[in-house]
DNA sequence: GCGGCTCTTTGCGCCAGCGCAAACGCGCCA
DNA sequence: TGGCGCGTTTGCGCTGGCGCAAAGAGCCGC
């Protein structure tokens, strides 16, 4: 378990705390609860009553959303530095989705109650969760564009050049997923089946764009990726 | 242009500014911008540098988005009391769609300053706004399922339930769009064409769920409506 | 009351992507 | 090291919804 101080650095670099002192940061750090998880953790169910706000510290959180007759889909790949489960707490007070462990995470939480105390003294965090929350009101707002009126493919290119996009450095031609993704994971973050999108990416992957080993996958010609999705993003 | 007194009272129906003293509301209204708008009034351009966040006070407005090869998806229609174009302020500043009015209406906006320092001094907006944004968000995500995962025909139904919402009285099977709307925007609001809206509309009105007249539409089956839909929403 | 514009309907052919079935193969665990 | 389970590939047939074309029908302005 990590000491405060050392989780106090790191939520400096969260989305929800940047722009907070160093002794803002401290409390926040030692409000929290920390957690060790092994990859495959169910974190919450959809449905769940949420009184939690979390941030990932380190590893990879799948949300996924299910509805009645069982079909999933994939909201978001939840990075380290990023909030998850807190739009929950202002809403109707359920997760809408579940989120899972997809690879050895390290999360800190907060109550409800600690979470809204913060942002009563610290005023910055609100602002912050506007803004979180405003860009992934974007990002779903483009990618229900994209479903409406893109073909497969280009969605399947929009979703590994999201996947990728950390991994990006300007010039370079070459980025990595680093996480395990399933084609049925790709599938349910771009409304497609597991078929197509593996006849797609072998496609791809005879024409050099990308190489993949078994729930792996790295993209070796991003440009000729970008080309595919259709230019229009603005990654 | 109506006064201060009455804009201050309509403001107390907003999303934003719910929960103000009556003072605050005043001082809202005072420091906004009223505008009266006939309808085909465009209010903001995609793509154009965001420096208002605005309010509907009477009226209906269709916020689309477009892709770069003209392909356009219709991202909402707000009604009044409804805030808009405000998550671009916090954001990118630029707005990611298009607003047109669809009828005559009532807008009231702030200025980007202004907005930032009343909710210096009213944080409760900063929280209403949070909860605002998160309910959109909630709703983009439950469309990006419908997309990924439904057949055209439900999404057809849920659309129409989401425009009919405000009409709808529990136990009562009627409820009308009490705005204009063609084939073309259920087609750009639920991923299809607009023939494809025009076979289904037309096999719903003989079963008699529902009624049309040009750009005029109305509910007769509610329950027939949420059976196709799937039943799965939680409108 | 007439002309034209815009919205709407409908027929018809077509194809992107689905979905089943079955084989394949990587990696883990015993 | 051998077997097994899960992820992946691939063939094949099918169909939901697209998309063109053209006719039909409200509504507005002159």
């Amino acid at each position: 378990m990590p000491s405060t101080a050392a989780v106090a650095e790191q939520l400096a670099a969260t989305d929800l705390f940047s722009g907070l002192a160093p002794e803002a940061l401290d409390e926040v750090a030692r409000l929290g609860r920390v957690q060790v998880l092994t990859r495959g953790t169910r974190l919450f169910e959809q449905g769940m009553s949420a009184d939690r706000c979390h941030a990932l510290i380190d590893g990879r959180v799948r949300i996924a959303q299910s509805g009645a007759e069982g079909d999933q889909v994939i909201v978001r790949f939840v990075g380290p530095g990023e909030t998850f489960g807190t739009v929950a707490l202002f809403t109707d007070g359920r997760y809408p989705a579940e989120a899972t462990t997809v690879i050895d995470s390290v999360e800190i939480s907060w109550t409800e109650p600690t979470l809204l105390d913060l942002i009563h003294r610290h005023p910055q965090i609100a602002l912050n969760l506007v803004k979180i929350v405003g860009s992934r009101l974007r990002e779903a707002q483009e990618r229900l564009r994209e479903l409406a009126t893109q073909r497969v493919d280009q969605r399947i290119a929009h979703a590994l050049l999201r996947l990728a996009e950390r991994g990006v450095v300007p010039g370079k031609e070459d980025a990595a997923i680093e996480f395990p993704l399933t084609r049925q994971d790709l599938a349910e973050m771009c409304g497609a089946t597991l078929y197509t999108v593996s006849r797609v990416l072998t496609a791809w992957e005879k024409a050099g764009y990308i190489a993949t080993r078994r729930q792996r996958l790295s993209i070796r010609k991003l440009s000729e990726l970008r080309r595919l999705a259709g230019e229009t993003s603005t990654i």
